[in-house]
DNA sequence: ATTATTTATTGTATTTATTACACGAATCCA
DNA sequence: TGGATTCGTGTAATAAATACAATAAATAAT
């Protein structure tokens, strides 16, 4: 057989961890597939790459399709190419991780999903593929990204409580925080935005909005700055 | 319409960047380039994968055909998949970063490469293909695990100085350390062994020589150490 | 042999960052 | 009006990071 032909019987494709955030939960969502193979189980929304479509590009739609989201931060986080993880013939496939505001948009199912739904992180169904030992790398690229880039606040409305975006970093690195300690370092790094504006219809004392600065954090990044917490 | 047209549709590739540490000098390992397309010129070793080839396996059959050494640290960084990166069809490629202690082996050519060298990193030829990218990518990768994971010494022979490492983080990291300081963060995390010799035959006074104790370094790891210079 | 040159080794004082910890304030609800 | 709930705040103690320079041990040069 010419060389060529065995390798044009490859395929690759993306799928994408979408993590979401919710009530003091960390969700990722599943589509229910209704496509072969592994038809009508819970799995992580993929896609063969077009041949003419770059990557990020082919992780963008796979989002948009899902979502109908576009303006989301997303980055790669690692590509999966053991000979048998596909059935049906050689397929590698680029995983992303995205990160979303779950109370900004309807879910969309897609063509390739009769159905989408959160899951918490904490309670999600067998996969299929090898989608759990992907799922687990995109949870552990989280707690490292989490820690070292301001990009827990992408899991979060624009505008926050001080207690929520400690409670997001407690569920994603599944720690316990002190409050007076976090609030001092995340406010030392001046990186966010009082609003002026509280909570309302609360059963408490309301709590003070902020809003992340991003404008700021990119400029303190030109200088040298380090996000750390 | 050449060969290639007709069969070459998509395929996937690795490619390595190979990293080495010689006289105080980061370098990597390039080929010169055998075979079509961009014949004649410096790029990294990279090649297709096989059909029954998983992507790490195919990622260690390059470097050993290239250096003869298998036991190496290695690890993916990135999957890189623009529709236009390789002028004869679609070509995704998953890039590699290995770190080699130059001075244990010998280099050697393999079939697709002419010719292979070591070049400094400070002073790398233009490449093709997207390699620039990847070698720039591969470069900031380096410096942000070198930091977190104990994969210098990697670079350096069993036996080595403290000077020896505190120079290969400068030239990694490319920043000055203070000696003192440097020394004493790195042996209070009690991860290197004083093999009692000293180096031999220098015009100055002789440096004690230390090993790198991975078996500590492993059990450390799993009481939650976590290694940061 | 003496001196010059080179790199190795070591400690302390100062500054900065991290930790541990508890109570009054503001809102809703019964 | 009292109870329940979460918000917001400061300080003292400990640990870590930083800045800094003189003596020691080897070879090379005279």
């Amino acid at each position: 057989m010419n060389i060529h032909k065995q390798f044009f019987k490859s395929a690759f494709s993306v799928d994408s961890v979408i993590f979401g955030y919710d009530q003091g939960d960390l969700k990722v969502l599943l589509i229910y597939r209704g496509a072969k193979p592994y038809i009508g189980t819970w799995a992580l929304p993929g896609d063969l790459v077009k041949l003419d479509e770059d990557l990020d590009d082919s992780a963008r739609r796979i989002l948009f399709d899902l979502t109908g989201l576009s303006n989301v931060f997303m980055d790669q986080i690692h590509t999966f190419g053991k000979v048998d993880r596909h059935p049906l013939g050689r397929v590698i496939t680029v995983a992303y991780f995205s990160l979303v505001k779950i109370i900004d948009y309807k879910l969309n199912p897609s063509s390739w999903a009769k159905e989408a739904k959160w899951h918490s992180i904490i309670n999600t169904p067998n996969l299929p593929f090898d989608h759990t030992e992907i799922l687990n790398y995109a949870k552990n690229k989280l707690k490292e990204r989490v820690r070292h880039q301001p990009i827990g606040f992408e899991l979060l409305p624009k505008e926050f409580t001080l207690s929520d975006i400690q409670n997001l970093y407690e569920s994603v690195l599944e720690i316990n925080l002190d409050k007076r300690n976090f609030r001092k370092k995340l406010l030392a790094m001046s990186l966010l935005i009082d609003t002026g504006y509280f909570q309302i219809s609360v059963a408490h004392r309301p709590a003070r909005l902020y809003r992340f600065d991003k404008k700021k954090y990119k400029s303190l990044i030109q200088q040298g700055f380090s996000f750390e917490l």
